[in-house]
DNA sequence: TCTTTTTTCAAACAATCGTTTAAATATCTT
DNA sequence: AAGATATTTAAACGATTGTTTGAAAAAAGA
């Protein structure tokens, strides 16, 4: 009786679909480690015994969420690259267009679920900066072949270029890149309240241009 | 009897400097989670309540190890700015020679101890990556003094910048520096083997020069 | 409707964690 | 040497963790 709206997992949500996004606010605000299957549970009403039963393991849970939501921005990231090389045929890409194509995805997701708890770029900063070990194969395999796509185009920017001068400097760049993802959290206190909604926009540029310039001038300095 | 060298606790080094020296190799390699009482006391060959003895609980623990740590370096970074100001009176800067003030004395450190367990690069990667949230104090205290020293000498050096631009580039060059750091460790991976102990001063050349065109090139482009 | 499968639930399991206790031992002071 | 202090030790405490169990409830298929 009384099989309204009011049934015991309501919200017309499945319960795999509540858990993850539980999952996705306690590890973007707390890590890995402030992942509990209570904690979650509790949060996506429902009982702790249901998270091992959809998932098998809190680790398989969190990896099922970060492949969710790193997933499609790695899609865009090629895909944009994959455009710009389409509207500039027989032509190397500027520098500040490859990486355009890895930065601009991310600030796209950032703008869009700005003030979300599960912001993306928490996500995205803890997914590698958790000392969790088990991260280390989502890194390799997320971040595995991205790199490899971007170096390959970066070679075709700089054919002359030493590839020691390349590999050094993109690994900067990615550096800079989610170095100022993680620091995002810090920033209200670092730049006192200079960071608003407003301002992701005004960010994401500037950090391409940082990078991109960064990585201009490693390719052309001799040390 | 037998009171020769082989006391319990040996190796002419007091309990108290073993658990640090502990401390710094298992919060290196396995982050604060890692750090675990039974772990420290076990592997500095003492019993677990000793460690709470001098410590009072973990947390203090792992702070006295990273105060020890990281101290010195900033103490030589304030002192590298003040030379390199003195060498040059009533001269600003140069971009690249305050950022070498930031980066060079960590990048000795990594020298000095570079094939050691405990790498000073991966105790600062960790300090600025882990989510434990009592880092925070930590990263106020010792990074908070220290930006704005740095950022007071940027500010010389481009006395008619914008606010905004040192501050936000400042925060890009502070996060390549750090993300540089933390990816520190997955370098072998991303460099195929490019990174070895030699190559450690290349790096930090590399990582100056990147640093410091990204800063200037923020400082210069109208957005 | 009856059967089968999927899903939820309370409860317990086994392991680990930081911390505390109180007695034993070592070290220092006088 | 004797007393006071500092340090180490084994053992237990209380809390939390991820995971498993077996039965109840819900959903789906026939």
């Amino acid at each position: 009786m009384n099989s309204t709206c009011t049934t015991k997992r309501s919200n017309g949500q499945k319960t795999k679909a509540r858990l993850l996004r539980t999952t996705e606010k306690l590890f973007a605000s707390h890590g890995f480690a402030g992942v509990t299957m209570r904690g979650v549970a509790t949060m996506a009403q429902t009982n702790i015994a249901s998270a091992n039963y959809h998932f098998g393991t809190k680790e398989a849970m969190v990896l099922e969420m970060l492949n969710s939501k790193i997933g499609p921005i790695n899609k865009k990231r090629k895909e944009r690259l994959a455009e710009a090389k389409q509207n500039s045929p027989n032509k190397p890409l500027p520098t500040s267009e490859i990486f355009r194509a890895l930065i601009l995805p991310v600030g796209q997701e950032v703008q869009i679920h700005f003030s979300s708890q599960s912001n993306i770029v928490n996500i995205i900063s803890r997914s590698f900066t958790e000392p969790a070990s088990f991260l280390e194969k989502i890194h390799k395999r997320f971040f595995g072949e991205l790199s490899q796509i971007f170096i390959d185009e970066l070679k075709l920017t700089y054919p002359d270029a030493n590839e020691d001068d390349i590999y050094w400097n993109f690994h900067f760049a990615i550096a800079s890149m989610l170095g100022a993802f993680a620091q995002h959290r810090r920033l209200k206190d670092l730049t006192q309240g200079r960071c608003n909604e407003n301002a992701v926009a005004e960010m994401i540029e500037r950090l391409i241009n940082f990078v991109s310039s960064g990585f201009e001038a490693g390719m052309n300095k001799k040390l």
